[in-house]
DNA sequence: AAGGGCCGTGCTCATATGAGCAGAATCCTG
DNA sequence: CAGGATTCTGCTCATATGAGCACGGCCCTT
C-alpha cells in the first residue's frame, strides 16, 4: 500500500468508525468510489490501524483463548482483558471473576471438586454467585495453614466455595509443609486425614492456583518456609508452587527432599485429572504459569491478557 | 439495560468484534435470535463497551473537530489523535504534521502568508513538502531573535516555508521586545520595518502558534524577559504569549505598556483576519490556547486530543 | 515494440445488517 | 385483579457491505 492509499485509508476510517458514513458517502467526499473505500478500509484493518477494543470489566480476549486451545494444547482458557484496567487489583478482581463464571457455566457440574487455597482462589470463592451448583461436594487438596496472619483464609475459600455451591466442605487437617519426614508420614498415615487425601485423589475436577518463588509467598508469610529457602529453590531453578510443591520451568519437582514433606495431592494426581482449572493472574506468576501449562498440570487455564501474551510469545 | 443483557452484550461483540462471526451465527451460539444480537450490540456500543481507536500519525478526531467548529466558532479546526503516542515529542511532531497538511490542502492558496515563529512553527515548516504551494510569499508578522541559543530558527522557519512553497520571505528585521519605547517608536519607523510591517498588516493569510507564559518560554530563553517578569505577567492573569503579546485568559493584553514595545502585528489586526492558523499542542498551551480560541484570535486552529477536549469540557 | 503476466478498478450478485412495525409480554396503577 | 401503558420480540423490507469476476492499463521481458 502506497503512501496515498495509506493516508486516505486513515481518512476514510476516521469518516466510517467516528462519524458512522456509509462507504458510500464516504466515496463521495473523498473522490472515490465505494469500493475502492471499502478496500481502504479492509486495508486499514489489515495493516492494523484500527483498533477495537471491547471495554469492560467481564470482556474476554477470545482470539487467545483460541491460541491458547490450539498453540498449548489446553482443553480450555478464560483470558480476561486488560483494557481499561488501572490496577493490578482489578486485574485480580477481574481474573477471579472470570474463573467464578466458568466454573457457574460448567457442565456437567462436578459431584466432588477439589481445591487449593491461597489470595486468587479466595477471591474466586468470594465471587461466586448464592446457588451457582448445588449438592457440590468441595475437598482441600493439599496442607491448609492455621498459623498465617490471615487466618482461616484456606478454611473460608473451600467452605464458601461449598456453601455456595448448595454442599458441604471437607478440609485437610494439616500444615503444608512439614519439618521433617517422619512426621509428615505419620500425618499422613492418620485415619481422617488419609481420608481425606483419599476423597481429594477421587475427586473428578480441580481447582487451583500457583504461587511464585519470591519472599511474598504465603508459605514465607506463615512461616513453612525462611526467605533463605525461597532463595535456594530459586537457585535450584524453581519458579513457583503448585498446590504446595515447588516446580521448575518444565514443571518438575525442583527439591524432592522437601516435596516428601509437603503434604496433599501429588502433581501426577493432577495431571491425570480431566478437568483441572488453573486460576493466575499477574506478571509474577507468568513463569510459573508457563510451567503449569508446559508440563499438563491444568486442563483449563484463567488468566489475564498479558499472561497469555507471555505464554504465547515470550 | 439489566445485568443479563449487559453480559450478553459483551459475549456478542467479542464474537463480532474480535472473531468476526456474524450476528445470525453469534445468535445461534448464545442462542438468541439475530434480531437480538444486532440490538445487545448497537446497545453496547451506545453504552461505550465498545472502543474504536484509529491507530496511526496522521489520525484525526473528526467529531472534536466538529464540536470546535460547532460550540466554539471556529471557521475549522484539525484535532490530531492521541491513541498510540508514546512520548510529547511524538504528538508535537504529530500536530505539526497535521498543520503542514493542513496547509498543503488549503484552497485558495493564500498569495501572502504572515507567520510568526518558535519550536512549533519550526516543525510545521520542516513538516512541509518542497512544492506544496508555488508563488507564495511569507512574511514574518513579530520581532526575531537572533540571539537564542537555537539561533536563526526564527528566520528559518520563514524561510523555509517560503521555499518550499516556491516563493520568497520577507523577514522583519527587529527584536521581539525593546527596552524603551522609544526605541520600539524608532525602530518601527524605519523605511524597511515599517514595509515589512505593513506588507504583514496585508497578508491575506496567517500562520501561528503561541506560548505558555512560564520560564521555558523563548523569550526569557533569548533575555528579552527575566523569569521575574514572567512571574509579575502570571500574577497580572498572563496565559501566555501569541505573536509575542502576553495575554489573559480573555485574550487581552496584560501589560499595555510592555506591550506597546513590542514589535510585531497588533492582535486586533490578526482578530480581523480572515483566516488565522493557530498551531499548539501540549497540556502547557491549554490555557493559552483557550484564550485564543476564546477570544477570536484564530479562525482555525490545529492542536491535539488533550487541547480540544480541555477546550470543550474543562 | 509486441506479448504476456500482473495489478488495480468497477462492476454483478449474494449476504449481512439496520429501520420500522405489529403482536406479545410485562409492568404498573387504581 | 383488570386495564392500560410500556417495553420487548420477531418479523418484513430496504440498505449497506463483501466476494468474486472481467476488463483495462501497466510493467517487464524478449
Amino acid at each position: 500500500m502506497d503512501d496515498i492509499d495509506e493516508l486516505l485509508s486513515i481518512r476514510a476510517a476516521e469518516l466510517y468508525y467516528e462519524e458512522n458514513k456509509t462507504q458510500e458517502e464516504i466515496g463521495h467526499a473523498l473522490q472515490l468510489t465505494r469500493w475502492k473505500v471499502g478496500r481502504l478500509l479492509t486495508q486499514a484493518k489489515e495493516q492494523g490501524f484500527i483498533r477495537i477494543e471491547i471495554l469492560h470489566a467481564r470482556a474476554r480476549r477470545l482470539p487467545l483463548e483460541r491460541r491458547l486451545r490450539d498453540e498449548r494444547g489446553l482443553a480450555d482458557a478464560v483470558v480476561v482483558s486488560r483494557a481499561g484496567v488501572r490496577s493490578p487489583e482489578e486485574l485480580q478482581e477481574r481474573v477471579a471473576q472470570a474463573a467464578a463464571d466458568y466454573l457457574t457455566a460448567l457442565r456437567p457440574v462436578p459431584r466432588t471438586l477439589g481445591v487449593s487455597w491461597g489470595r486468587t482462589l479466595f477471591d474466586v470463592s468470594q465471587h461466586l454467585r448464592t446457588g451457582w451448583a448445588s449438592g457440590l461436594n468441595v475437598v482441600q487438596i493439599n496442607g491448609g495453614v492455621s498459623l498465617n496472619r490471615r487466618a482461616g483464609t484456606a478454611a473460608a475459600t473451600a467452605v464458601a466455595i461449598a456453601h455456595k455451591g448448595g454442599g458441604s466442605a471437607t478440609l485437610l487437617p494439616s500444615p503444608a509443609i512439614l519439618e521433617r519426614l517422619e512426621t509428615k508420614v505419620a500425618i499422613e498415615s492418620d485415619r481422617v486425614v488419609a481420608g481425606v487425601i483419599d476423597l481429594a485423589r477421587s475427586a473428578d475436577a480441580f481447582l487451583f492456583s500457583a504461587g511464585a518463588a519470591d519472599h511474598r509467598s504465603v508459605h514465607v508469610e506463615s512461616g513453612y518456609l525462611s526467605e533463605a529457602d525461597v532463595d535456594l529453590l530459586v537457585q535450584k531453578g524453581a519458579v513457583g508452587d503448585v498446590v504446595g510443591r515447588y516446580v521448575d520451568a518444565q514443571g518438575d519437582i525442583v527439591d524432592p527432599s522437601l516435596d516428601a514433606r509437603t503434604v496433599g495431592l501429588t502433581l501426577d494426581r493432577l495431571r491425570q485429572a480431566a478437568l483441572a482449572i488453573a486460576v493466575t493472574s499477574g506478571e509474577s506468576k507468568h513463569a510459573v504459569t508457563d510451567a503449569v501449562v508446559r508440563s499438563g498440570l491444568c486442563t483449563v487455564l484463567v488468566t489475564d491478557e498479558e499472561t497469555a501474551l507471555h505464554l504465547l510469545d515470550g
